[in-house]
DNA sequence: CCCGGATGTGTACATCTGTACATATCGCCG
DNA sequence: CGGCGATATGTACAGATGTACACATCCGGG
């Protein structure tokens, strides 16, 4: 029975378990098919992740962290010259112009939180700490909670229609609402 | 071999994929289960549905109309003196304060768009047509997607975190974000 | 140095699934 | 009223899955 120490396997089976939800969806995550992503025996992912939810939870937590940690990163770099709103429209059209591949596992982890009660703390603690970031550039929360809604809602509406993203109209629009 | 004949059959079958769905979430739907709902033999479903696909698309467009006739009466009973955003806070609030599994049913076969690519379309309609119905108020199709994307960012927001919706503060802060 | 617990491995089992299919039964149209 | 196509039914099969478990191997602390 030959058997490699390897003392990153723990990591290497979380990675795998992101890239078979990138590949084939959250409803493709088996032992199974992360067993054979990481290239390990099935057992082995059995022993660090008893159970499947228990691989989601570590694969959300560390998605998340990438995610909020470029979040933070950006919202760092703004001036603040510009009203608030033109930044997160820039935001969400930097991000819809990268990579998909990334926006859309990000979003079908973060969604499944609606049916997985145990990674909706994960993924509203996601959701406030954006807000949280985010307020450090509008100044108070209410208004970072909005846009971070805004953002959201825009990226779903683009992610399934595949529409061109039009920051100006949608400026506008928002504006006219208002009134 | 005793048949009865059963006119609505095929109708019934959707309803109860639907209910289905909104017990065991998309990754509980199964033929299997679906005949069970249905009180029909496993045969039945098949024949109708010969995938699951098929069934989830039917599911889908069911809740989809049943959203947009909603949605539709709402609008036209806008009586168009206030903002078009508070109209919509409204709706987010109310819709919030409703039958809550209903919103939830909707949201996870909605967003399973992002995967299924026979779905996309259809979330991909609805979300055009709900702009084309709220442009019956706003007057332009810019300003009723952004409000679309800014209702749907709030409903996941709070359907994930739990948090009380403040309708007041989501204004001003949207507000405040745009000067 | 040595031993106990952590880590790794292979296998087995019961269960559920999609799908196909042969057969039975009905409604309707000519 | 006869028959044909649509509808209904039960069953079978191959494959995948979660999970448990017995056993092997290694590492680190006493």
């Amino acid at each position: 029975m030959a058997r490699r120490h390897d003392p990153e396997r723990r990591q290497r089976i979380i990675d795998a378990a992101i890239g078979v939800v990138a590949a084939r969806g959250i409803a493709g995550l088996s032992h199974r098919a992360v067993a054979a992503a990481a290239d390990v025996p099935l057992g082995s992912t059995t022993y660090h992740f008893a159970t499947l939810d228990d691989l989601l939870v570590a694969a959300l937590e560390q998605v998340n962290a990438g995610w909020l940690a470029d979040f933070g990163r950006w919202v760092d770099e703004l001036d603040g010259d510009a009203p608030a709103a033109d930044d997160v429209l820039r935001l969400v059209a930097d991000t819809l112009a990268g990579d998909r591949t990334r926006v859309e596992l990000e979003y079908e982890l973060y969604l499944a939180a609606l049916r997985h009660p145990r990674l909706r703390p994960l993924a509203a603690d996601c959701l406030d700490e954006m807000a949280r970031l985010l307020a450090r550039r509008t100044g108070d929360l209410p208004t970072a909670r909005a846009l971070v809604a805004f953002a959201d809602g825009l990226m779903l509406q683009h992610l399934l229609t595949g529409r061109p993203f039009e920051p100006d109209a949608l400026r506008d629009g928002l504006t006219a609402a208002l009134v």
